[in-house]
DNA sequence: TTGTGTTTTATTGCCTCC
DNA sequence: GGAGGCAATAAAACACAA
């Protein structure tokens, strides 16, 4: 037992059915206190209506100095009977009353703060199975935004590599629809612009893609690469192999799906790269 | 032993229900 | 209007570290 705690021990204390306090200071005896009654009455704020009174026939030979503790075997069969139903009729009070040797009063506040007890301790499994469920949902929630953060950066990467083929794309063109006058290399530049474009939109490496029946440059001795006259085409085609050395690991060229999307841009809308965007 | 924090018992005031 | 419940609070009892 703890040091100092009331308790009621009917052997314990000089003998009798007394009840305590912890150093036995104050012992109450069959209604007959060792306090003059005049301090006792002083002593209790408690019990003025005349039920109360009336009630303290039974309670008299537990009158208190102070407030009291109840016994462990009180509180045991309260923490029994507040299993059972946490609510207390007229009746059941009365009834627990009599049985523990307390007032109906007494068992009525005590079921009210036990009520309360149940009430703090409720909230607190309550609190916590949320904070579990939201602990849970906000992992949940952070990997999805990192998930998000590399499909984005992808997104990103794919733009980039979009927009260095529409650069290379544009060159291609600008040589199509504006020779140099007298220039009979353009013939080869066109026919080298679709074997690029072959290649560009093709699988790996583009090597199924040359054009038999078209003129051989090769065999004529043309270079593929206009070289001087072209300086900028020549950079933007060097720029497409190094991308395309960078492809990804499955062999796949990534050309074939950014041609394909650049082609569903321009037969689709008007605004580029609209699809793109996300906000 | 003492200071301090916690628990338990009890009161007060307000609200709802019958 | 009385009974009973609840929230807020007081205060005694208790636990415990220094």
């Amino acid at each position: 037992m703890e040091s100092g705690r009331l308790f009621f021990d009917p052997s314990a204390c000089h003998g009798g059915n007394m009840l305590y306090l912890g150093n036995c200071d104050s012992v109450f005896r069959g209604g007959t206190t060792m306090m003059s009654m005049e301090e006792t009455s002083k002593r209790r704020p408690f019990f003025s209506s005349p039920d109360e009174l009336f009630d303290e026939e039974y309670y008299d030979e537990q009158l208190p100095e102070k407030k009291r503790r109840l016994t462990t075997e009180q509180v045991h069969l309260l923490e029994k009977s507040f299993e059972a139903e946490n609510k207390l009729e007229p009746d059941r009070k009365t009834v627990l009353a009599k049985k523990l040797g307390l007032q109906p009063r007494q068992v009525a506040v005590w079921f009210q703060n036990r009520r309360a007890r149940w009430k703090t301790k409720q909230l607190e499994r309550d609190y916590d199975v949320l904070k579990s469920s939201f602990d849970s949902l906000f992992s949940n929630y952070d990997s999805i935004v990192k998930e998000n953060e590399k499909l984005k950066s992808e997104v990103v990467s794919l733009t980039e590599k979009l927009q260095a083929k529409e650069e290379v794309g544009a060159a291609i063109s600008a040589q199509k629809f504006d020779p140099l006058p007298g220039d009979t290399t353009h013939v080869s530049s066109l026919q080298f612009n679709v074997k690029v474009e072959d290649r560009l939109s093709s699988g790996s490496g583009g090597s199924a893609v040359v054009d038999e029946d078209g003129p051989q440059l090769v065999d004529s001795g043309d270079s593929y690469f206009p070289g001087d006259n072209y300086p900028g085409f020549v950079a933007a085609v060097d720029g497409v192999q190094s991308e395309e050395d960078n492809k990804s690991d499955d062999g796949r060229n990534y050309f074939s799906d950014v041609f394909a999307a650049a082609e569903h841009q321009n037969h689709g809308e008007e605004e580029p790269m609209g699809w793109w965007v996300w906000s």
